[in-house]
RNA sequence: GGGCCGUUAGCUCAGUGGUAGAGCAUCUGACUUUUAAUCAGGUGGUCGCUGGUUCGAUCCCAGCACGGCUCACCA
């Protein structure tokens, strides 16, 4: 209806195949059945005819059957070549008008670039040597009705990859391949964890209380019961619970959310591995860290040198261990002295450009100090140590140095990847430094937690890895929407 | 939120103060072993949006939208 409106250019390339699609329904054929069954995929068909040798091939040429999208057409008079992708593989198909019939080769004819497609053959060789199915009949499996991004370059723009991952994934195989990796990362280290005892467990993203780090929560709302939730910051607080309860090794891989600026590491939503040892602590989770990593970089890149932008970061072990303070006098021109008395602190902290200063302790002053100096130049994995207690409200103290505590940052290619520490299970003090921290932040103690405490918590070790920083380390992107199959972005007005 | 940069055909990209071009895709024709098939011809544009300057703006200026990088916020 309406085809004397005025057409806009997709529009038009969407109307010719809309009277394709209408061609084929007047032909007695279904765009859209309901199933095509196969045996395998593409890939491992390919791999099984690629052991048959040619003559054999040649001699007696198997029967084959398969799906896919079809992804390239070279038409050649009555004659076409047809490459049939299931996105992981892809086999080409030899169409002949004489052996399809009048009637298939009509109903090819309606078939363009992008429509999915089941082949029924017998496999071959051209002369070229490629390994090909002579069709007997090609199925239309699903009409498309949108033309494809262009075949050699891909889909570039990174705003549309980003919008239409979809796209993303089917015009640029190295996309695929970074989502592959991500999704081989994620299984390692649920593989990793479990063959060492550790527990999968689940545990709330919508909080009563927001808690087990700093930043702030997103709010929504529960209508029947009427209250406010938070989307949780991180799990840390409920999984303590847990080692409470009696698991002593627990994780939980999944969702975090903070509602904090977006950059090229900062996502609203992002995957956090958190993991609790009973009768751990610091130090064996630095070792745990980096024989998991290793491991990981092992199983999904294949290596343990990952290049990374224009540097390369090598995993060999042992990694470097380094005081925060020592960090900040390695990476800049300050002396001990500077790191020392207040006045001496604030005069370094504003040649550097800290923010703020009078408003912070001297702790986070050196935090500061170090995110100023040396995190950026981190390159080669490196556990930071040495954190002040005053920013490390659930960490236990170091013995004999009541102002710092055991805890340990992992950065790795200027950037922080994980954060753990032997955690602070005695009850009096944990209620102590909460109450401290909501006297300088305004925030809500968790009672229920501090209750838990108050039952026993074992000796733990706790840690959390950021996930989608490992997996831009792992696949050499430097954006952290990159390697997030929907990163947030505002919604366009048009469409 | 600040700074810098970008937005041209479905896709990938050129380009100019005088109403826009290429390749791929699409359409028509030729072609029975091609593979970024080839050859010939055609269609396709609100040059992100809105204003301003100008005889005339896709181009210059301003605002807005979306995005990229970066700083800030933030572990």
């Amino acid at each position: 209806m309406a085809e004397q409106e005025t057409q806009q250019p997709v529009e038009q390339l969407i109307a010719n195949r809309r009277e394709k699609l209408a061609s084929l329904r007047e032909l007695g054929v279904d765009p859209y059945p309901r199933r095509f069954r196969v045996p395998e995929s593409i890939g491992s068909l390919r791999e099984r005819l690629d052991a048959i040798a040619p003559d054999e091939l040649s001699a007696d040429p198997p029967k084959v059957r398969m799906a896919g999208r079809i992804q390239a057409i070279r038409g050649h008079g009555k004659v076409a070549f047809v490459d049939l992708t299931d996105g992981a593989a892809k086999l080409q198909v030899y169409v002949r008008r004489d052996r399809l019939g009048e009637d298939g080769w009509k109903l090819f004819k309606l078939m363009d670039l992008g429509d999915f497609a089941g082949v029924e053959g017998e496999a071959f060789r051209t002369r070229t040597g490629e390994l090909s199915v002579a069709a007997d009949r090609v199925t239309l499996l699903s009409k498309g009705l949108r033309p494809m991004p262009e075949k050699y370059h891909g889909l570039t723009d990174r705003e549309a990859r980003a919008r239409q991952r979809y796209l993303d994934l089917l015009a640029n195989p190295d996309s695929r391949a970074e989502f592959e990796a991500r999704s081989r990362l994620v299984s390692g280290i649920r593989r990793f964890l479990e063959a060492r005892g550790f527990l999968e467990v689940e545990t709330p993203m919508m909080h009563p209380i927001p808690g087990g780090a700093s930043a702030r929560p997103f709010v929504t709302h529960h209508n029947t019961m009427d209250m406010d939730l938070y989307l949780r910051i991180a799990p840390e607080l409920y999984l303590k619970r847990l080692i409470v309860g009696g698991f002593e090794r627990v994780f939980e891989l999944n969702r975090n959310f903070r509602n904090e600026g977006i950059s090229t590491r900062h996502n609203p939503e992002f995957t956090m591995l958190e993991f609790y040892w009973a009768y751990a602590d610091y130090e064996l989770l630095m070792d745990l860290t980096e024989e998991m990593i290793c491991h990981l970089a092992e199983q999904v890149v294949g290596s343990l040198t990952l290049p990374w932008g224009e540097a390369t970061i090598d995993l060999k072990r042992p990694w470097t261990r380094l005081s925060l303070q020592d960090a900040v006098l390695t990476y800049s021109d300050l002396t001990p002295e500077d790191l020392g008395e207040r006045s001496r602190l604030e005069k370094a902290a504003e040649r550097f450009g800290v923010e703020k200063i009078a408003e912070r302790t001297d702790g986070k002053l050196l935090a500061e100090l170090f995110e100023a100096t040396a995190e950026s130049e981190l390159m080669q994995p490196t556990f930071i140590t040495g954190f002040p207690r005053a920013i490390s409200p659930l960490a236990k103290s170091t013995a004999g140095d009541p102002d710092t505590v055991e805890r340990f940052e992992l950065y790795m290619g200027g950037m922080e990847i994980a954060n753990a520490y032997t955690e602070l299970n005695d009850p009096i003090e944990q209620r102590r430094r909460f109450e401290e921290q909501a006297r300088a932040t305004g925030g809500v103690v968790d009672e229920d937690f501090l209750r838990a405490l108050e039952y026993g918590m074992p000796p733990t070790g706790g840690e959390g890895i950021g996930i989608d920083r490992l997996v831009m380390l792992m696949t050499n992107r430097a954006s952290i929407r990159d390697v997030i199959l929907f990163p947030l972005l505002r919604p366009r007005l048009s469409e």
